[in-house]
DNA sequence: CTCAGGTATTGCATTATGTGCAACGCTCAT
DNA sequence: ATGAGCGTTGCACATAATGCAATACCTGAG
């Protein structure tokens, strides 16, 4: 749509492999290079670039800022935030909470096991989408024909022997998620952990937001993962009703 | 430089502080609605920006992507990190690994405190930078008239008693620093928590990266936190040498 | 110290590109 | 139904981005 943007844009994944010198952009970019050179030059101005000691540019700091503040301003992950810290409280394991955008699932908040210290470690990462929990949830709520034309386009990487391995056995999962309102990750992703999630609902009930709770097998068993599961439900459910109950105009309450 | 894209890229902070429907950004940035949508249809190919179901845009999760890979391919971070994870194997505490970019001290690693984890929690927060040891390492390497500017522009919030007041009191604390080749912040950021902190060079000598240790009080005293120095200093030597390549003993400061 | 070879940078003319306008279409609420 | 509000499209115009070629800068070699 916009050439001149387009081009300055597709200069940041091309850093994100590794600093490159202005030859390298303008050769990659198919320009020239005084025009890459002014590319880069606005990109630096709004600091999502950095030039090294060396001249060469890599992706600068307001990227960290940017993805950070979005991170913080999601509002599910404010509403929801308390609620996880409970149920770690009650449970002792890692929770997770995940959104879906634009065939990816993304870990947008995570309270540790035993130790109640936000983290985005993942945030970014590739979740392993045919396998976790929140993915399946997340996916499960797609409109049919979309859902089919994601999972046909999916990989499907054996991580474990007890991984999906393709797309109709993913289908079949995810009408049986989409069924029962819950979800599991049994081994498939790591051998040694299981996962149990529920779906977080918006007012028109579709699923807005997904959450999980995570431990080894060597502290709980697949079956006493699984008691867990009312539990699990009930915060989901807490946390769709505050959600879809005050609308979207965020409600301060002190507290620092 | 670059009109169109500098337009393009003023979008992303405004939609940091929260999602904006399309006359809200065509109005702060002062150009046409028609003009904005182009500008966030462009943004959006790239992933730059979500389209969220209310029709308004949001930062969009290749943001984080792009945030994690850079990180991730910082060398001096890659480097290292191992000695990192043996320093807090052998003192348990929370250590940190930060670098200096464009007036900003941003945390590029970290390991918690008795929990060998990787989290990039704080990355992109601005970090206190006229308190926090790692930022009075990064900025005492800065050639004179440099470090004179930034100090002068800084602001000196009081975050406890023991903050540093004002740019004189930096720069005298900067010259410590720089002369004694380390630094520490006792309480100048939260009453409670102490930190000891050294330089990581490159094959110049100039200082590249810094590192600390940092502990709340109610654990060990400033004092016993101290007693650590020799360790912080040493595993910032061994980084210093891998990273340089050469193994040479880094270069102490002097004339040229 | 000069010189060569490389890279970054600047000024300028040319026109491709982005712009604003106004008309159209859609959704939702009354 | 009806209209208000917002997003979207097509088009004519001129701004603003482009490529070129010439210049400045740096580094290493002679």
């Amino acid at each position: 749509m916009s050439q001149t943007v387009d081009r300055a844009l597709s200069i940041l994944p091309l850093l994100a492999e590794g600093p490159a010198d202005l030859g390298q952009v303008a050769e990659r970019l198919g320009v020239h290079k005084s025009t890459a050179l002014r590319l880069l030059r606005t990109l630096h101005e709004h600091g999502l670039v950095y030039r090294q000691s060396d001249q060469r540019y890599r992706l600068g700091a307001r990227l960290f800022a940017l993805a950070q503040e979005a991170v913080e301003n999601l509002d599910i992950r404010e509403i929801a935030h308390p609620h996880l810290v409970r149920l770690n409280e009650q449970c002792g394991h890692t929770v997770h909470l995940a959104v879906h955008e634009e065939g990816e699932v993304l870990y947008i908040d995570k309270v540790e096991s035993r130790y109640p210290v936000r983290m985005y470690s993942r945030i970014g990462k590739p979740v392993a989408i045919t396998v976790a929990a929140v993915a399946k949830l997340l996916l499960a709520d797609l409109p049919e024909p979309e859902r089919r034309a994601l999972a046909e386009k999916l990989d499907y990487p054996m991580y474990t022997a007890r991984s999906i391995p393709n797309a109709p056995a993913f289908l079949k999962e995810l009408a049986t998620v989409r069924e029962q309102g819950w979800a599991t990750d049994l081994g498939g992703h790591e051998e040694s952990i299981n996962c149990v999630g529920a779906p977080i609902r918006g007012t028109d009930g579709r699923v807005v937001a997904a959450m999980s709770v995570s431990a080894p097998n060597v502290v709980v068993t697949a079956d006493e993962l699984l008691t867990l599961l009312p539990l699990v439900r009930r915060t989901a459910d807490a946390i769709s009703r505050e959600y879809s109950g005050t609308g979207n105009t965020p409600v301060k309450e002190g507290s620092s």
